[in-house]
DNA sequence: CGTCGGTCGTAC
DNA sequence: GACGTACGACCGACGT
């Protein structure tokens, strides 16, 4: 970069027309248009923090005749009027400007260009390098050794009087006869008829300025531009008076007005917020330093027995455990935090800070000061994922009680569509308040220490911030809630799941190790077999697991078809269904599959499962997260136990590894067909609703209606298919993908898909008018009540709004059936005798471990509470097994 | 050497 | 371009 400008001007109603024409549709809160004002920001902010001016200001146009109207009345004449939506944002471009710190210049009867070029010249004349930011060609006349142009558009060119000769043709100084020469049409300014860009140039290069060369005029050789140079003397002059930026406005001398002094940060963060530009808002929040807290480190036993009775006193409090948060196997405890009134918190370092803590508690003397009031479900905690607090306090033994409020899940309820929402997320957004960060505190990367590797000092402000920011958002968050009907949802479904969920996590599962090595093995050597068959037809040895060398082997060296690209990187697909194609041409093909799928079980699975089991346990503890599914379903991870194969032999040999305990069985409950009985329940199809309550095989019935009594293929072939367009409609899938799924032709598929609408008129009806509420309340609802935001229903790109539209039908069904089985989840954990617990849940299924001489009397209770999960226009039934471990469960 | 986007494949 | 919701292994480009 150059060196940095003295004083930087900017065009300022340049930019903001440049804005308001780079982005489209952007709308506040309000509905109001913001693109302008957002572009603006965007610009003056990449400004300032890519050159970090000394001295800046904007000048805009005011309203009103300017001294060139006076010496032309044509002047701008013809100029479309500012945009209606313009008009309304040029405001909000001011206050932008005077908030991020950029002072405003402007002078009744003069152009911001004059403003601009007397600013330029007088501070060049002090010796000031001055940088004007603009897209406008016009300010190229202004350019000198200490004047020089910036468009941000050309990125990174800054046009000093070379540059102007190189982009323009001509010397700045000659650029105003040039300009006047041309003319300009979008200003009106006539300059001489005849004369355009390329004869402006060569004339004013080659004959001089202006005034010589319309005084030698009639030696011109070329009698086009004799004539018109002749004729339209006046016409050039005139114009040269209305192109020529004046240098001589009276605004007043003042250059310290313009010194930068950064962003007033308040100012920036009641606007951002008013317009709706969350992300800025991040930079000018208040953050720790300039907001007055009371935070202390707690290490003497008076202190502690304080802190246990403020609590107590308080009745409720806001927690946080502090672990050294690096790698799940490795972390532990550092610390607790705990705040009972806002901005005031107390950290306890534990024996977790790797640090010479010498003169600070023992562990002991902390959970012991502290238990009494942790495990009171009578004094209210509040935190951000209570679940991890709690699963923290019950490796100490401790039983957190009293869980009022999790500002993680409610946050999430009221708009699922995002990522997990973090404290700091809910911080800006609910108090407007920049919390630290780990990364903050740690430092950035896999290197970065652990929190036990910093003094308890260092993590204070970062541990007592999550304990009280919690309490300080919880109200707020509630009070949302309720004003978006999400209060009972948060109620009496997703708060109360929470212990229901830390008790699964903390049972976990046993996993057949041995039997896992045994199959490793077993695949170690399928896999070295195949490897060799495929380098032998290949021809050489290659990365299999990659898609691009594998491209390459497949499309270029073998010449096979290609028939799709992948989506970004425009490589030959050598997706499962591409190869299986592929296999009727060549053996190798079919090899590639079968490695891949033996490949896949066991580097997901076989290799990688019994390394997650805790050596403690001799079990696998899975993470459940509330926080992650749109549709509100569980997702499970570390490992995902919702996604453990079923489908081959071999997959099922690893749902065979996870067994009982000895003298136990595992009892799987699945809900049978929960989303089409969900449908049939909120779409009222008489002939669903019949199917359902006969207990008639609902794939079979699909079958019937969509094929009909007299088709020639086998009724297992037709079951099939309707089993596919059964759960073809609950993704909104399209009949080309039905085509591809079920091997017809797309118009045969329509023709199905035509025929099952048929078969189930509510159906259709359903469907539609599901989308059609959603685009009018732009959210759509399961029923009870979790909803979803879908504003891409109103996209006007047709594939952004075709996905929303199926992940808006999808949502009700989806979510429903999850809404239902975390019901049943929580209605069970109080009805279950404790030796008998959840280990697991699988979207529609709970698995269960059992003593072998209980297993039928919970499966018989598993069974009844969940058919009552939900009372529906069907029957809900449950599918029940027992067994000695997950497969054989699954009956 | 770590990070991250892309591709692929597993479940319901 | 074409099936909703997830998690995660592996590759390879890219940046430090």
């Amino acid at each position: 970069m150059s060196s940095s400008p003295r004083l930087v001007l900017i065009d300022g109603n340049n930019q903001m027309y440049r804005a308001y024409h780079a982005i489209r549709d952007l709308t506040g809160p309000d509905g109001r248009s913001t693109n302008a004002v957002y572009g603006f920001i965007t610009m003056l902010r990449k400004l300032i923090s890519d050159h970090e001016p000394e001295r800046m200001a904007a000048a805009f146009d005011l309203r009103g005749p300017t001294f060139r109207n006076k010496l032309d009345e044509q002047y701008k004449a013809n100029r479309r009027p500012m945009p209606e939506d313009l008009v309304e944002q040029v405001e909000g471009v001011h206050e932008a400007c005077r908030a991020l710190g950029v002072p405003i210049v402007t002078h009744q009867g003069f152009e911001a260009d004059d403003v601009i070029g007397t600013l330029a010249t007088r501070a060049a004349a002090t010796g000031l390098d001055v940088v004007i930011v603009t897209g406008d060609k016009d300010f190229f006349q202004l350019v000198n050794d200490r004047i020089r142009v910036f468009n941000p558009r050309d990125d990174g060119t800054w046009y000093d009087a070379d540059g102007v000769k190189e982009k323009f043709g001509v010397r700045p100084d000659q650029v105003v006869d040039v300009l006047a020469l041309m003319g300009d049409n979008s200003d009106n300014i006539k300059g001489v008829p005849g004369i355009g860009e390329k004869g402006a140039r060569e004339l004013v290069t080659n004959f001089g300025p202006l005034d010589e060369l319309l005084a030698r005029a009639s030696e011109l050789p070329k009698k086009k531009y004799r004539t018109a140079l002749t004729e339209h003397a006046d016409d050039a002059r005139h114009s040269r008076d209305l192109v020529q930026i004046r240098l001589d406005v009276p605004v007043p001398d003042e250059p310290d007005v313009f010194r930068y002094l950064g962003p007033d940060r308040e100012r920036c963060f009641a606007l951002f917020s008013a317009l709706g530009f969350k992300s800025l808002l991040n930079d000018y929040a208040p953050t720790a330093e300039t907001v007055v807290t009371d935070y202390r480190i707690v290490n003497e036993v008076g202190d502690l027995n304080a802190l246990a009775k403020t609590l107590r006193g308080t009745g409720r409090f806001g927690l946080h455990v502090l672990t050294v948060s690096g790698p799940p196997s490795r972390d532990r405890i550092v610390g607790l935090s705990f705040s009972s009134t806002p901005r005031s918190a107390c950290y306890i370092p534990l024996a977790g800070h790797g640090l010479d803590l010498s003169g600070s508690l023992d562990d002991r003397t902390v959970f012991d000061a502290l238990r009494p009031v942790l495990e009171d479900s009578d004094v209210r905690k509040v935190g951000h994922d209570l679940k991890r607090e709690l699963l923290w306090l019950a490796a100490c033994d401790i039983e957190l009680r009293g869980l009022e409020f999790d500002t993680m899940l409610a946050s999430y309820l009221l708009d699922a569509t995002r990522a997990t929402p973090t404290l700091e997320t809910v911080a800006l957004e609910v108090i407007g308040y920049q919390a630290l960060t780990a990364e903050s505190v740690r430092g950035k990367g896999a290197r970065a220490p652990g929190f036990d590797q910093l003094p308890p000092d260092g993590v204070l402000a970062f541990a007592c911030e999550r304990a009280d920011l919690p309490l300080q958002a919880a109200d707020l968050v509630r009070a949302q809630l309720d004003d978006e009907k999400l209060g009972t949802l948060y109620r009496e479904l997703e708060h109360p799941l929470v212990p229901v969920l830390a008790a699964i996590e903390t049972n976990g599962v046993r996993v057949d190790t041995d039997a896992l090595a045994a199959q490793s093995h077993r695949m170690f050597a399928l896999l070295a077999d195949l490897q060799i068959r495929i380098f032998t037809l290949a021809g050489e040895e290659f990365n299999i697991n990659s898609p691009r060398q594998l491209s390459g082997i497949l499309f270029d060296k073998l010449a096979l078809p290609s028939r799709k690209k992948t989506g970004k990187t425009r490589v030959a697909s050598t997706s499962a269904d591409v190869l299986e194609e592929l296999a009727e041409q060549h053996e190798l093909p079919r090899l590639i599959v079968e490695w891949r799928g033996i490949q896949k079980l066991k580097g997901t699975y076989v290799d990688a499962l019994p390394q997650l089991v805790r050596p403690d346990t001799g079990r696998v503890h899975t993470s459940f997260n509330q926080a992650v599914a749109a549709t509100g379903r569980l997702s499970s991870s570390d490992p995902n136990l919702q996604n453990i194969p079923i489908r081959t032999p071999l997959g099922r040999d690893i749902r065979r590894a996870f067994i009982a305990r000895d003298g136990h069985r595992l009892i799987s409950a699945d809900y049978s067909q929960i989303e089409l009985r969900v449908l049939a329940h909120l779409s009222e199809d008489n002939a669903l609703i019949e199917a359902f309550i006969r207990d008639e095989d609902i794939h079979d019935q699909t079958a019937h209606r969509v094929f009909g009594d007299d088709s020639d293929l086998d009724p297992h072939e037709l079951r099939r298919r309707a089993k596919i367009i059964n759960y073809a409609l609950l993704y909104g899938k399209t009949a080309f993908t039905l085509s591809r799924d079920i091997g017809v032709p797309p118009k045969e598929a329509q023709a199905f898909i035509d025929a099952y609408f048929a078969g189930y008129p509510q159906v259709r009806g359903f469907l539609e008018r599901i989308v059609e509420e959603a685009r009018e309340t732009g959210e759509v609802r399961t029923m009870f009540g979790r909803r979803r935001l879908v504003p891409e229903l109103g996209s006007r790109n047709g594939q952004i709004r075709a996905a929303a539209e199926r992940a808006t039908v999808n949502m009700p069904i989806q979510g429903s059936a999850a809404d239902i089985l975390k019901r049943a989840m929580i209605d069970l954990a109080d009805r279950l005798p404790p030796s008998s617990p959840m280990i697991l849940t699988v979207h529609d299924e709970l698995v269960l471990e059992s003593p072998a001489d209980e297993a039928d009397a919970v499966a018989a209770l598993v069974r009844d509470r969940m058919a009552q999960a939900a009372h529906l226009r069907v029957p809900l039934t449950v599918d029940i097994g027992i067994g000695q471990n997950w497969m054989d469960a699954k009956g």
